[in-house]
DNA sequence: TTTAAAATATACTTTTTAGTATATTTGTGC
DNA sequence: GCACAAATATACTAAAAAGTATATTTTAAA
């Protein structure tokens, strides 16, 4: 069983998750994580050694739990396309997303970009496995004669993730998941043109 | 000709344009503004009520000096298919964008989202006016005769926003450009293939 | 070229946010 | 159930950032 002080870390973690991914690193401020988890400083202190702290463990558990969650929603589909499907279908709705905020490696990589050298080499981190993941997956589907050797595995594989990445992002902001149905229905049917 | 507050103003906003776009609203505060601009506070809030009014400002700056310049790349082309390779090659180069940072609309969109619903409505009507003009384009296409009908004008448009935008973000991340050069020639054979 | 208004600089105050020292409470092995 | 260490709360200090009052300089119209 968890200590008392591992609960009260781990719960200070999950809390702010959301408001992360929400307000960005660099707009969340301590009152704000104090207030949503209704503790005070120093229990946060205890736990974190600063704000530079908390944030990078954050940021660390977002990734994590996000890159979870889309890995079991694939792992559950049986067939190489089917597990493309699923991916895409992940992002579905853009407006209610798993994390609350939209996609928390894309929002974090907007950010860290120029800013934050460390947490950009974890989310670059992030990608390049995601990537290199979903590659494999359609080199997969080459090998055992699901789709055609036309499909060229990297170029499709990001693109799936920088539509979605970006379509997530305009939905959002417009207010509106219908674009991402119909991304989503043509990345399926791109898929499908390599389909054997 | 301009006055010389008018110079000034102009002068502080452009300087600003950069810094906000690396280091995001919540990032940037007044003392880099007057370090970048060599100016005083006396200066700057001779031209700017408060913090809140020159971001709303810069932002309005950003998102226009980049949507004109993208409309004038458009522009240039001949052929509608021309025009939406122009779009395309834009971004061509994810690290060195036109303004330091990548892309303002987009960057923008992703922390006005939960945290700024003025400048959020604002990033969606030039994400809605962006996908109108795309879609007319290729609607025209279709008319001409230059395009199958087959294409979906509004679904292909928001794709071609969508993975370009998302595609930028995951290059800078990354630190490669070289993706993007397989996602824009992906794109340009998709269109090629409603091409008549 | 003078001069009044506009623009800018200086030196301050206020507010917000991060961080710390110490007191109090609570969990846990004996 | 006790004792003591670990966890948490309180009340403070320090630092950073925003904003302002006023002095000085500059612009441009007469």
């Amino acid at each position: 069983m968890l200590s008392k002080a591992e609960r009260t870390k781990q719960f200070i973690l999950e809390t702010a998750v959301p408001l992360y991914n929400e307000k960005g690193i660099s707009g969340v401020n301590i009152d704000d994580v104090l207030e949503a988890t209704k503790l005070t400083k120093g229990c946060l202190y205890g736990h974190f050694e600063n704000k530079e702290d908390l944030s990078e463990q954050v940021i660390d558990l977002s990734l994590k739990m996000v890159s979870d969650r889309i890995r079991a929603a694939v792992y559950q589909a049986k067939t190489i396309k089917g597990k493309v499907c699923a991916f895409l279908d992940f992002y579905k709705n853009p407006i209610e997303t798993y994390i609350s905020g939209g996609c928390p490696i894309f929002n974090t990589a907007v950010e860290a970009d120029d800013n934050y050298p460390l947490i950009k080499e974890k989310v670059a981190k992030v990608f390049r496995n995601g990537q290199q993941e979903l590659e494999a997956l359609l080199q997969e589907g080459i090998n055992t004669g699901e789709f055609s050797s036309n499909l060229d595995p990297a170029v499709f594989a990001f693109k799936l993730t920088a539509s979605v990445e970006g379509g997530i992002v305009m939905c959002r902001v417009m207010g509106t998941a219908k674009p991402m149905q119909g991304l989503v229905k043509s990345l399926k049917s791109e898929l499908e043109q390599y389909v054997l």
